[in-house]
DNA sequence: GAGGTCACATTGTCCGGACATTGCCGGGCA
DNA sequence: TGCCCGGCAATGTCCGGACAATGTGACCTC
């Protein structure tokens, strides 16, 4: 053969995509989909090439810059990796789920543990120093608050305090009961954009050992988050308590090139 | 005037940017870091426009996709929110570093602390299952062991034990006593990309407690983190433990759209 | 046989344009 | 006065091409 295999990565049965021009969805992103779900299942082994851009452009009859968005768009995901003078590979480990704005509820959920919620407190009060620093708002302006004890098994696994710029949105306990916060914000078309977190440890008290079932001085798992939307406002400022035995934080965070 | 001033946004001093067609920086990223450096220090106010791109692409001489680039890289910062119909505006509060692959070492240095460190180990041994499983390599197989105290002020802040694959790079006492392993593993050509970390609490164990001038049962922070290379190779697992007393975990994390 | 050199494949950067989609505002109409 | 509609401005998507930078492998030379 000649210096090279033109077809070297295609030789070994060349996954098909195809677009559909007549569809709203975006040409990039119905080729990242396909991509990204190709990687997922397997079809597209860890570690193998992805055949060069131009060729697949032409096999597609897309331009190389519409290719090249979708790839690029998977490579932020930390799926692909571009290598200068070789070609796109996809990672060879199994990359999980990367770092999201992650719900207990939802971690929960996904962890096959129906989470049930008691809410304790769901009122208005006015924001003291921190709070108001937290939210940016002034001290002594009203504010929502609402306290929850967060379950799973039956057993207590959170004291979740949360503290929202008045008139954001009304939260009815009843739903605070059903579901968990984010996603109440997200129906009342807030969208969430980033997050400030700080995590600690410390002996709970007395009345938290009471309150999680566990004995004082035990060690617990503190969170301190403020949650921003979209044009950068704090929407949300919430102080959680987990129990150590029962809760850990887990995530996935990609290096920012 | 007439229906809209075309000029709304740019009538209020507009900055001047520039880019150095004859530099070797790409000019995307001439133009991204300019933004960046006017958002950081305050001239372009949040909230503010932007203005519209295809006037700033006409006034630095660069085409659309190219001013488009250079956005585009700060709205995945988070820095920049885009509004179909509006505009490119400036996100409302002071978004602080995004996440990044934090290294204590790091953290301590940026928060002013001098940290130094005592390397109590520096060996190879056997993996075990625990740590093979998170290298993805075979039980038994041979890696290497550093086990390290990490100061601040005098006072012991973590206790680190950290596990590499066998081969990747030779580790020398004096440098781990001056620096933090990520800078070392960098230096050695490694490229970072992601890890996967969970975070939890526990109470102190004597032994812990001595070590790290806590009484026993204190509340600990602990930390188990593998972090990949670009390839999507395990090159280091971490297990660590930090003194809730002392230190806590902060960071800054974006949703993904 | 060992080493360096060169061509090639591939991604990186950049251009200029075209049309679609969306949100706002003013003006027209009832 | 109030509602609806059209126009406008801005970003979103897509195209086709051009040249540069880089890593690999094969070839050639010594």
């Amino acid at each position: 053969m000649g210096k090279r295999d033109a077809h070297a990565t295609g030789a070994e049965s060349p996954i098909q995509f195809s677009v559909d021009r007549s569809s709203p969805v975006p040409l990039y992103f119905q080729l990242s989909q396909q991509l990204e779900a190709a990687i997922e299942n397997g079809r597209l082994a860890p570690g193998s090439l992805l055949g060069n851009e131009i060729e697949l452009a032409g096999r597609l009859g897309l331009s190389r810059p519409t290719v090249r968005q979708a790839i690029q768009s998977l490579v932020d995901k930390g799926l692909l990796v571009r290598r200068r003078g070789i070609g796109t590979q996809v990672v060879h480990s199994q990359v999980k789920r990367p770092l999201e704005l992650s719900s207990l509820y939802d971690d929960l959920e996904a962890a096959g543990q129906k989470p049930a919620t008691r809410v304790l407190l769901n009122t208005t009060t006015v924001a003291d120093a921190e709070v108001a620093a937290a939210l940016g708002i002034a001290e002594g302006a009203e504010v929502a608050l609402v306290e929850r004890l967060r379950f799973a098994h039956g057993e207590p696994v959170a004291h979740l305090r949360n503290h929202l710029p008045a008139g954001l949105l009304t939260l009815q306990t009843a739903e605070l009961e059903e579901t968990g916060l984010y996603r109440l914000m997200r129906a009342a078309g807030i969208t969430l954009h980033s997050a400030r977190q700080a995590v600690g440890a410390r002996a709970a008290t007395a009345d938290e050992g009471k309150r999680l079932e566990e004995p004082e001085g035990a060690p617990l798992l503190t969170m301190q988050r403020t949650t921003f939307d979209d044009t950068g406002r704090a929407v949300e400022f919430g102080s959680h308590v987990y129990r150590a035995s029962r809760y850990a934080f887990e995530f996935q965070l990609l290096v920012r090139p």
